[in-house]
DNA sequence: CTGAAAGCGCTAACAT
DNA sequence: ATGTTAGCGCTTTCAG
């Protein structure tokens, strides 16, 4: 009860208690070298009884390694574009594998209009590798990406690509996923599928536009450009376009919606309703994301599931091999698979 | 273009081309101790040239403070008694908070089964205060508090408070956001509010139930405790809810429900919708949180608007002022304003 | 299998 | 106002 006094040398008492050197004391503690079993036994036990725990401060710096997989994501101010689902579901996943290898996550909110400093975060030795999110194709992203690569720094995006240029990426398959919500559209018996995608900056918006116009045209029904309205990934901006959807529904130029999110899909879905018009009889609507809230609304949303959970693991497991194993391989390219989820808003 | 070779004894070329010691670029660089104006250029400009940038691991090390705030969150395995709007509010509010200070959020998954080492945290020198989300009221958690403050470890907890304990808490006014919803629910003519309530292990499920019991009382109508329900705050326990709602409403045992939480309220909504049950006409219905998914049902959820974000704010930075002014003070509890939003859930 | 000793890069007295 | 110096607590060669 009166040994709180945190002793500061404790190290030093382990070693003298099990009459050892420190050093060996280290190689007990860290698992290394060869230590005989019953040296072990005496240096765990003097270890336990005064109560003795590695300063992670002194270990990183000796290692010079801050054991830190650093994850950079936007700050979410109130409301953002990533819906707090694949947030939390991203997070998740990298907070369950990093935890298994005992790895700590250091987060990094970008703010908005911030320079992209994340070479820093290297150089100042506070992480050594980590996953980005949110990234966009615009050039200080980019060229903060590009620096990461120059200096060999390990890391990995999720749910973003650069064309032409080889970044470790997770991604998921956007483009199977439209593809199969415009089959599926067309199946039902809709012919005049309208698109609203996300800015372009994201590379998923042009993976699913691709997939649209890929469905369309294997169906031998040409792609029109005219039919893709853009979006901010809002659910706001999916509420505004209705006053321009419901006109094309009532005259019978758009029997059916693709929204490149479950939030502009449930904007588009409330603002046509209030406008008289019922997704699942007036039109078919898709979402993309598979978000709790597709359960929610009436009617319920069908969307594409995405594996946001999955991605997470796998680009942690994927960066802790990169730290454990510095082979430099070609940076890779994950694509999960996505799925379809068919609920009473697409089935006119 | 070839400078990338990492030079690893900067810090002494630093100071040798800007002529001076070490420790006058140590002074330099961290802005401490009286230094001339014309040095401080010298050393800014060497450092600047030779690309020099302190390692933070030294730092911490030599300083002996890591630096990071840690932020301690049960894991979510793909669902969990938090909705992600909740978590996702309250980080971005510790997020924002301990950027503007310069620290860094380490962030501490706990999974379901796990001991709660929280101290030991601390004892390696991980963090320097950590803020606990999702603590309940049962005997690991509230020994491994009990630890953290015998050991003098500064801590905070959101949303969560432990009767004659005194932890330094950031909470909101659930308490008073059930009395204005009971009060609110009488003024549209409701007799018989129920009231769907969480685990009581949280203390925000105590203090919700108390508001209830307390408006009840000042009307004049005695607390009837078979009117409360108990779920888990999942979307699932508030659906199965709906079997024995729908009965009492239809028998006019109830006319209205308040539901500790959104999910729960949506849950049941949905369930007594398919009993054929309208929220909003056959009975009212509050819910807790006034999430993202209470503007997605139909009808849309009345609900009481907890700031999430600000809580997180105020924990961050309560903790970095104790950790600035180690001044031992009484702890803290900070109780943050709640808000009724009546939508059409409640208009009978 | 174990001990001795040299750092890891920075900070913070203490001296000047 | 600046230089000197002694650590911070651990890891890791290198000997033995």
């Amino acid at each position: 009860m009166d040994d709180l006094e945190e002793g500061l040398i404790r190290r030093k008492a382990v070693a003298q208690l099990a009459g050892v050197s420190e050093a060996t004391v280290s190689r007990v503690l860290n698992g290394v070298g060869p230590v005989k079993e019953e040296t072990r036994k005496r240096v765990m036990e003097a270890a336990k009884q005064l109560n003795y725990v590695p300063s992670a401060l002194a270990q990183q710096f000796a290692r010079q390694k801050s054991g830190n997989l650093g994850v950079i994501l936007p700050l979410l101010p109130k409301v953002n574009v990533f819906s707090t689902y694949y947030f939390s579901e991203i997070l998740s996943g990298i907070g369950h594998t990093a935890k298994q290898s005992g790895y700590d996550l250091l987060m990094l909110f970008r703010e908005p209009g911030e320079p992209r400093e994340y070479a820093h975060l290297f150089r100042t030795q506070k992480i050594d590798a980590c996953i980005i999110l949110g990234a966009q194709n615009i050039p200080s992203d980019y060229d903060a990406l590009k620096e990461l690569q120059r200096e060999g720094h390990p890391f990995c995006l999720i749910n973003q690509q650069y064309e032409g240029a080889p970044f470790n990426t997770v991604d998921a398959d956007h483009r199977m996923g439209s593809y199969d919500a415009t089959v599926h559209l067309m199946k039902q018996g809709c012919q005049r599928i309208w698109f609203l995608n996300g800015p372009s900056a994201f590379s998923n918006s042009l993976d699913r536009l691709e997939g649209y116009c890929q469905a369309l045209e294997t169906a031998g029904e040409p792609f029109d450009p005219n039919r893709v309205l853009v979006g901010n990934y809002s659910r706001k901006s999916g509420y505004e376009s209705a006053d321009i959807m419901a006109e094309l529904i009532r005259t019978g130029q758009a029997d059916a919606v693709i929204a490149a999110n479950d939030r502009m899909a449930i904007g588009l879905l409330q603002g046509l309703k209030e406008r008289g018009l019922i997704a699942g009889e007036d039109y078919a609507l898709v979402g993309c994301d598979d978000s709790d809230g597709a359960r929610l609304t009436d009617p319920p949303l069908t969307s594409i599931a995405v594996p946001f959970y999955e991605a997470g693991c796998e680009a942690t497991s994927r960066m802790l091999e990169a730290l454990t194993e510095p082979v430099l391989t070609a940076p890779f390219t994950a694509k999960l698979p996505v799925r379809l989820v068919v609920r009473a808003s697409s089935q006119v």
